[in-house]
Formats: structure tokens, sequence, C-alpha cells
DNA sequence: AATTTTCATTTGTCAGACAATTAAATGTCT
DNA sequence: AGACATTTAATTGTCTGACAAATGAAAATT
């Protein structure tokens, strides 16, 4: 392995690239050790230091691990399902927050993609999902819940139906999607009322998939959908008004 | 800020979530610029070495940007879409190459988020979307095209469908989905009659959306979806028949 | 045979140095 | 005064050499 030392980037950014190419491809397949970073530093011709930040860059891809100790070293880790669910979740929530979506545009997003799973959700949901969903609607019916714990348990039940679709890529895509979107939530304030028409409608969207009905299920997402929008409008009408009287 | 000495995990990683956390949170915001390195070294009692390691892991997320020269440092970067894209491929592609998830699983998850995108895409796709469909299906037909290009092609295509319903977020999640599968479809062998199919149905979707026909829309990417599974299975069976006749 | 000790290897951290870069500050000339 | 060149200070990038901490293998001991 060579490194272009005309490249105007870092070398510790084109040593990363150059291993998680080879990580990609093929070349260096899971549990694989790589090289110490002392052989790695003469292989690529530069310092340890330079070897170890760019291992680090690595790291925080989770594209390897490392273990001290002899017969210890960077190895290609397997990405879990867990580690990528973090990630997605990073990523979306700072892109969310960073662009300004629009909370239509990310709802939207949210919820075309939900209802993608309610059809799949309505034939393989089994009884655990269902009584998570169940639980949590009861959960949001409480007396004395914050605006967070509602919304977190709002989280808990959509990723219970994403589940219910028994598909780890769909869970791991939805995850971004769901949870990306909880700060945006977090900003509206719950009334009593709008509690209660939610909670009714998560009612109609666990008797629906209870049911095996798909195209139930799937209206009642889209409801689920409508009424969010309709109330963050409220929201930010409220504000505008208060803000210019 | 202080760091956990007790802690098992590396200083670096801990001083990159704390950064990292501080960024989340919205205590730095974009383009803030974070302290110099020799001043994080004095803040979290480290050598500059350690915090250049956990600035590094950031930069790999794209969560910073560092700028050398007198006024430069580290800046909390803005996560662009573009930035987001590239993550979530890279992503995704490893999350299904290292986890035996079969293509059914992936091409289910696949279809049905672009499935949730082709409403969207009926009712607002511009005439560059269709341009660009048209002008991919047919790349797709012509002659001595490599199996990768065609795969190549199909991609561009499927990402002008999504593109088609006009919403970042809805883009963002679907390139994971989309482009992680490229390395699963490319095991497939496309005959020149099963181009001719894939042309066909590609065909098919392209007129639903020309037409602003959801429901057809919908039905294409089902067949299209369903023939795709029909594909790889017969290739999974002949090559399981040949290592084992 | 089981246990303890030693040892070599490897990552994690540190201190100090210098090179490269860059924008501001300063100086110089017209 | 303004345009241009030079200096300067700050900051990241890289290197060197060192030591600590962890860890599994091998050797020594019981």
């Amino acid at each position: 392995m060579k490194i272009d030392p005309s490249s105007s980037a870092d070398l510790s950014a084109q040593i990363a690239k150059a291993i998680r190419d080879a990580i990609m491809s093929g070349q260096l397949i899971v549990d694989e050790r790589l090289p110490s970073e002392a052989e790695l530093a003469e292989q690529f011709d530069v310092s340890r230091t330079t070897v170890r930040e760019a291992l680090k860059r690595l790291a925080a891809q989770s594209l390897i691990r490392t273990q001290r100790g002899a017969f210890g070293g960077a190895f290609v880790n397997r990405l879990s399902f867990e580690e990528a669910y973090g990630q997605q979740i990073t990523t979306s929530t700072l892109l969310l927050s960073m662009n300004h979506v629009s909370f239509d545009t990310a709802c939207e997003a949210r919820f075309a993609l939900e209802r993608a799973c309610a059809p799949l959700a309505a034939t393989r949901r089994t009884a655990d999902q269902l009584a998570t969903m169940r639980a949590e609607i009861h959960r949001q019916g409480q007396d004395g819940l914050s605006d967070e714990a509602f919304c977190a348990s709002d989280v808990t039940f959509h990723r219970a139906l994403v589940d219910g679709a028994h598909n780890p890529v769909l869970s791991y895509q939805l995850a971004g999607a769901v949870e990306g979107m909880q700060p945006l939530m977090n900003m509206i304030t719950f009334t009593a009322r709008s509690r209660a028409e939610i909670i009714r409608l998560h009612n109609r969207i666990a008797d629906a998939l209870d049911r095996r009905d798909a195209g139930a299920a799937d209206a009642g997402l889209e409801a689920l959908c409508h009424y969010t929008q309709t109330l963050a409008g409220e929201v930010l009408k409220t504000r505008e008004a208060r803000r210019a009287p």
C-alpha cells in the first residue's frame, strides 16, 4: 500500500481511505487483523502518530476495533445492526437540525417510510410487538407525563410497529427516520386534547395490526401523519403570532 | 468539560463523545470554532496527541472540519446531505455484506421504501426526473453493456424516481437502501431476456409517473420487486446445482 | 498437572520539536 | 492615501522517542 504525497489531504485521511477501501472491496475480511501500528507506519512510510490518527478515524465509523496487548491489534469489525442504528440516528438527527428541514418535510418522509412497513407488519407482527404497542399507548395516557417522555414513548411505539415487519434492513433504515425526528417532535407542546387524539389514532393502528388489516393500518398512519402536521402547524402559528403581535 | 478517568474507554473516545454530545445538544453551534488543540488538551488535562485523536474521530463523522494557520482550528461542520449520503451508503453497504443479509430481505426493504416514494413522485416529479429515467432506460437497452454498468444505470434510474418525490430526507434515506444493494445486485448475471423484462417494467413505471398515476407506479414497482426476487432465486438455484450436482 | 512468574508484543498516552499554512499586522513604495 | 510586499503570531500536521498498561504465550515453580 502506498500513499500519494502530492495530494492535499491529510496523510491520516489518505491512509484511512486506503484501509477503508480495502475493507469495502473485501480485500480485508471480517475479524482479520491489520498489521500493527508500527508495521503500518513502515508500510505507508509515515510516523506511528499518523497511522494512529487514521485508525481512530476508522474506529469512529465502527470499521475496526482495537485490542491492547500481545496478539492484540486492530481488527476488521463486523458492523452490527446495533452500531449501525446508532450512526444512522446520529447522522439523521444532525442532518435535520442543521439544515433547516421543515417539520412537514421530515414528517412526510417519516410517515411515508413507516407506511412502507405497515403491510409487512400487518402480515408478520407477533404478539410481542403488539404488546409493546399496547403498553406504550397505556403509558401515553398517564397523567403527569412530560412532553419528552410522551415523545419517547411515541418513538418506542413506532419502533415496535416497524420491527413488526421483521425485516432488519427496514428497522435499520427507519431507526434514523423515527429517532432523528424526536428533537423536532419535542418542540411540540402536547395538550391533553392532542394527546387524546394521538392515543386514539395509536389505538386505531394497533387494532388494525391486531386484525392483520394492512389497509386500515395504512389509513391510520396517514391520519396520524396528517394530524401531526396539523398540530405542528398550529404550534408554529401560535409562536409567530406571539413574536409579532 | 471533564473526563472520567475511571472509565475503561480510551481517553480520545471519551473526549470525542463529550464534544459530540455538545454538538448534538446544541451547546456548540454550526460554524462555531472549538478551542485550539492546545487549549483542549489543557481543559481535558490530556496531551495534544490524545486531543488530536479525538478530533480525527469527529472529523471521520463529518462533525467537524479543520483548517490550518492562524485563526484556523476546528469548526463545527454543517452536515450536508451530500456528506450524509456518503456515510449512509458506506454503512448500508457494509451492513448488508457483513451480516449475511439475504437478497430477498434486502430487496424487500429496498422496494418497500421505494414504493413509499412512488405516490409523492407521481404528484411532484418534474420533466427533469422523467428525462433521466428515460435516458437510463435507453442506456439499459444498449448492446455490450456490462452487468456492472447495467446495475449502475439501474441505480441512477431509481434515484431519479426517488428524487421525484422532492423530499431531501427521503432521498437521503433511500440513498442507503438503493446504493447499498448494488453489490448484491452485481452478483446477478443479467441475460438478454431478463434485461428486456426489466426495461419493460422500467418503462411501465416511467409511463405511470408520466401520467401521474400513483397506483400504476406502485404496481410497477411491486412487479419489478417480484421479478428481481425471482431472478435472484433462479441465479441462486443454478449456483447451488452447480456446486452439488 | 496446576499455578505462578516472566517476557515479548502491542496499543494508549505523553512531552517536545519542527514544518506548513494562513490571516492579520506591519512596513514600504508610489 | 492606497497598493503591495514582508513579517509575525497562531494553529494544525507530522515526526521522534519515551514510558505505561494490557495481554496472551512461554517458562519456571510447586
